[in-house]
DNA sequence: AGAATACAATAACCTATATCAAGCATTTCG
DNA sequence: CGAAATGCTTGATATAGGTTATTGTATTCT
């Protein structure tokens, strides 16, 4: 279970077997059952969740009680509300796992103290970091300049191995359109 | 003019006289007229720009040949193709001067020797990542969720001093919207 | 197995924004 | 200075996607 996560950093860092056994002793394991939450609006986000098995959502309501999808994570995605995470403020997202799941999660302190201890761990962070906001930037793209049906291509094309693990409502919620309009566009694509 | 940038850091990291001096030792000044290019579609991006003074905007077109603007950059934002400078993929962005501009520059070799003699510098820009990852987080949110109207009144909210420096229709791009729109947009928010 | 619930598909109508086109004001430049 | 280019506004019309409602089909629960 660790092993998968063992793989993930090692793929990025290189880092020495005491070290990274070190890091990866500060990790708990924790399963989540379909329909249970990680975190709830309101709450202190004080852990970052790595997933080993399993599904999950992440979004949150606006003003209007509209659902919005920011994320979805499968096998060896990480997951949290990094804004409440990293700026300790009240979390604004629930996260939810689609699927039973099991997930490592690591306390913000304890990452603070490994960060102390074993410096190359702020790079691993730094470059996950710089991907994600790498990656935030293209769906901003995305959404900007391509229409729904393009965009539910793109994501059909990008996350094959998510498609079919989730419901058409939850693909359309992401791609910020509503189910019947995602069904309406799927019949032209037949065509 | 190194001034701003050594402010701007100490305000995130504390780091000594000596090593921050020595970072700063690393940057170079570079004067950029208004309509000149900092950054163009093709080319290898090897720096990372931190803005002393003026105004520029990072763009790109589309297949039909539309201009989408991803960030306005002003006095103390740090602005450069990411994607492009991270996984040293030739660049997709133009990064254009909107305003005569005066910048400082760090070449990517140059600052990955200074994370290894300065490792408190990977923290500065693990935190300045993470911050820019969650604003592309709120924007996405934003296009979500919002109408056209909210989200321009929260762009001028968000800048107001970046909103009477630029014309309309680089506010209009970068909200996705065409100028008319915004034009009419305003009309409805004088009632 | 049968009832209840959740999900998907479709249709008719509505709304926000795009598109196309024209006119006016302001800035830029020879 | 005057002509040209640039930017803003407004109007008429088009379109993507939203809203509401209905029906059919799969899951889930007891």
């Amino acid at each position: 279970m660790i092993k998968t996560l063992h793989q993930h950093i090692t793929k990025v860092i290189s880092i020495s077997e005491n070290e990274i056994n070190e890091f990866l002793s500060l990790f708990s394991e924790e399963h989540i059952r379909r329909k249970k939450f990680l975190v709830k609006p309101g709450e202190l986000v004080t852990k970052e969740y790595y997933v080993v098995e399993g599904c999950l959502k992440a979004y949150y309501l606006d003003v209007h009680g509209e659902k919005h999808i920011i994320q979805f994570a499968i096998e060896d995605w990480w997951i949290t509300d990094f804004d409440a995470f990293i700026n300790n403020i009240a979390s604004k997202l629930y996260i939810e796992a689609i699927e039973d799941s099991k997930v490592l999660s690591i306390e913000k302190n304890t990452l603070e103290v490994a960060y102390a201890r074993i410096p190359k761990l702020e790079r691993f962070f730094r470059i996950k970091s710089t991907d994600a906001f790498v990656a935030a930037h293209k769906r901003i793209l995305s959404t900007l300049e391509k229409s729904a049906t393009e965009r539910y291509l793109d994501f059909c094309i990008t996350y094959p191995n998510i498609t079919h693990r989730i419901h058409d409502y939850h693909i359309a919620n992401y791609l910020g359109i509503k189910p019947e309009s995602l069904s309406r566009l799927k019949k032209t694509l037949d065509i």
